[in-house]
DNA sequence: TTGTTTATGAAAATCACTTTCACTGACTGG
DNA sequence: CCAGTCAGTGAAAGTGATTTTCATAAACAA
């Protein structure tokens, strides 16, 4: 899993005409063990622990690729922080999100998108993207 | 219906312990005069049309002040700009954005907010909010 | 009116990126 | 190898959209 994803991106590099460097492979080795929802300035302060030397633009810059790359997808949880999250080929999902302790919980629902779909399509929208997250208590929270 | 929201505004100023200023009035009249979703910037613009003498710092608290009192939504299309929409008593609808010329259509779909409240429920939050958007190309951009 | 308290506007401060720039360090091709 | 070239890096400066501060003004209760 983890090879396949540094495969990815290595191909990536090549076939972009970048260069592969220690920072990008520390970034990349971090990014694929972190939770799945993490803000820049989390993923840099992961990093910055065991590797003092590598700048803020860096990680930023590094993720910026991983999404280009298909690695990751950036993701806006009305926080005021971008977050990147793990791309699964052909995987999707949508995000319940706990408004006390911040617990995200992903889920699919297949019968949802196809709705979603219906509606664009009655709008005359031909759709690209969506966005469904959904707020409230978690269930640790509730008690 | 703008009587109706005047009237919640002030029963809310009147409660909170709040003082009703000119400034506030005027920014009402406009925001009940206006588009269903406008950025902060937008409406300052259009106030400042008029009432040149306003701050930006008071559209901004107003419409904070708005959104308290249950007369707005502060919603983010992920442009970089809080956006601030209607709210009508016990309506509730979901966005579709184009991503080419920007335009929002909204939609309701009560059989998709069924399936979510199923989808939470199983997953045992207890829902607060929630928030779809559907990203693409409007009828006019596709051609 | 007066006194007290909240509101306002201009400007400064924040925040989360995003870009710049001088210096590094990958790679290429001799 | 080995230098030359060009992309990559990190620190710091710049951005853009808020958000807060603070001196002054305006509500409104007494
Ligand atoms: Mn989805
Ligand atoms: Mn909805
Ligand atoms: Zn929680
Ligand atoms: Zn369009």
């Amino acid at each position: 899993m983890k090879r396949v994803k540094k495969k990815l991106f290595s191909d990536f590099i090549a076939q972009k005409g970048l260069k592969s460097t220690r920072q990008r492979d520390t970034i990349l080795e971090f990014f694929l063990a972190s939770d799945r929802h993490m803000s820049i300035e989390e993923l840099y302060l992961k990093v910055r622990a065991k590797h003092p030397n590598i700048g803020y633009a860096t990680v930023y810059r590094t993720l910026k690729l991983f999404a280009e790359a298909g690695l990751a997808r950036e993701i806006q949880f009305g926080d005021g922080q971008t977050r990147y999250e793990h791309v699964n080929e052909g995987e999707h999902h949508d995000h319940l999100v706990c408004t006390r302790c911040g617990t995200i919980v992903e889920f699919e629902n297949p019968v949802i998108e196809k709705l979603q779909d219906e509606v664009a399509l009655s709008h005359g929208f031909l759709i690209e993207t969506h966005k469904m997250e959904l707020y409230g208590l978690c269930p640790k929270c509730r008690k």
